[in-house]
RNA sequence: GUGGAUGUAGCUCAGUUGGCAGAGCGCUUGGUUGUGGCCCAAGUGGUCGUGGGUUCAAGUCCCAUCAUUCACCCCA
């Protein structure tokens, strides 16, 4: 039989990987719920309408990537592409305005593109973010990237920077967009064919590209959309600069940055790492205004991000910090036959359940075999159990670091433990 | 979907003008009975991605194919 292999663009996590992933499951744990952030967890799938409805159906994720297929009833869904489209869904759903007219939710979990994989890309993918619903003031837009600064932060990740930007609200975007249009037609015969074929689709995309060229044209004959906001929308945008500034936050104010979903409107923000490669958006968001209507709640104003977990990974590794410990035992039981290992069954049971992390021997190994093994797992004390120690019911502790050794009784096994292991 | 690069041991990689398949790390065992690390020794481990072709002979040259990867596109 031909050897199976995870399909293209998925990755196992493998269990040497995990203590990274743990450290920053438990990083956001921590952040988002110091600021009372509840997280929500939704369905892998949904309707694929939900998807095509939030996101923009002629968005390049629904209308190319999404994994959709028919179930058995004939209804068409969709493994989730994004996050905020379901979680708007439970919001609606469910009347979360009904328990707070403020919801403060998080989430992380795995998402589903069929891209072509590359580094910091995958088609199964994870992110976790914050979706902050039913503010429309500055606040709440300043609190999201507050936190997802924190974050990074806290996970000790150093290279990084915060762009933002405000596209404004749909109906001064529209202007804007013909203003732009018109500023830049003269020019269009100068831009690469992939920018003029934009031009007319959607011509905001063209702050994307890459080719210096038309970097160029824009610099020099675009308008910025932040000279083109309503007076509202700017005082809103100034005063979430504001709040950034209070709580001393270096950002960078880019024009440029218009963000890929539909759904966009005032703020929006990105977060690149500088070790990443082509890559390098480490957590992008905004702000949604008109989101929760589309999708048939009340109108609602939210706010949020999300974060890609790989790209996170990567970017700590490329800082050398992705080399968290994992769990070591606190004490290593080697045992010298099968009567040893009956012999201390319950003792090491009773133990782990106290809490402390035990390995006995099941492979029925030398002692030379174990120690070595309970050294490679940087174990802090082991003991040998033999035909002696069952007589006595004593047994001898050493510590693996320092090598000094120490008799205790069997009943007074965890008390040992706990007074060594809290002196260290 | 488009372009470039790369496929040899569990991992990282050598392999000359075609001539017996290699190293380091890892893993296992041993170095006098029941005490680790360092050191030493032995062992384990590969359908050279796959299928064709050229040749006395192919890891090496040619063709195809698959996979991986980087970049475009898009996005986290």
């Amino acid at each position: 039989m031909k050897s199976l292999k995870a399909v293209k663009g998925t990755k196992d996590i493998l269990p040497w990987e995990s203590p990274i992933w743990h450290h920053v499951e438990s990083v956001c744990r921590d952040v988002f719920s110091t600021a009372l952030y509840q997280e929500v967890r939704t369905p892998v799938f949904e309707k694929t309408e939900l998807f095509a409805r939030g996101i923009g159906e002629f968005s390049d994720i629904v209308s190319k990537e999404m994994y959709t297929f028919q179930d058995k009833g004939g209804e068409w869904l969709t493994l989730r592409p994004e996050y905020t489209a379901s979680v708007i869904r439970s919001y609606i759903q469910h009347h979360y305005e009904q328990h707070s007219p403020l919801q403060k939710l998080w989430y992380i979990g795995p998402l589903f593109r069929q891209e072509r994989p590359q580094a910091g890309r995958l088609r199964q993918f994870h992110q976790f973010g914050i979706e902050l619903i039913g503010s429309e003031y500055p606040e709440a837009d300043a609190e999201v990237i507050i936190l997802a600064c924190q974050l990074y932060q806290k996970i000790g990740l150093r290279e990084w920077e915060l762009h933002i930007n405000s596209i404004g609200n749909t109906k001064d975007r529209l202007k804007y967009i013909q203003l732009l249009s018109d500023s830049l037609k003269p020019h269009f015969d100068d831009f690469c064919p992939v920018c003029r074929e934009r031009f007319d689709k959607n011509i905001l995309r063209l702050f994307d590209c890459k080719n210096e060229t038309c970097q160029g044209l824009l610099d020099e004959y675009a308008p910025k959309i932040t000279d083109h906001l309503s007076p509202e929308d700017k005082s809103h945008f100034d005063e979430v600069c504001k709040l950034l500034d209070v709580q001393g936050i270096a950002y960078t104010i880019n024009p440029k940055l218009v963000r890929g979903l539909d759904y966009y409107t005032r703020t929006t923000f990105e977060i690149k790492g500088k070790q990443l490669g082509a890559q390098d958006a480490l957590c992008g968001g905004g702000r949604y205004d008109n989101l929760v209507e589309e999708l048939g709640g009340k109108p609602t104003p939210a706010v949020g991000f999300a974060a890609g977990i790989e790209r996170l990974i990567l970017a700590l590794d490329a800082e050398n910090k992705s080399d968290i410990p994992g769990s070591r035992p606190d004490l290593y039981m080697a045992t010298l036959d099968v009567a040893s290992y009956e012999g201390i069954l319950k003792m090491c049971t009773a133990l782990r359940n106290q809490g402390y992390i035990v390995e006995t021997d099941l492979l029925r190994r030398s002692v030379k075999a174990m120690m070595r093994d309970a050294n490679k797992k940087q174990a802090r004390y082991v003991t040998v159990i033999g035909p002696d120690e069952l007589e006595s019911e004593t047994l001898t502790l050493k510590n693996l670091e320092t090598g000094q050794t120490n008799q205790v009784s069997w009943n007074e096994i965890a008390k040992a433990l706990e007074k060594e292991i809290s002196t260290p």
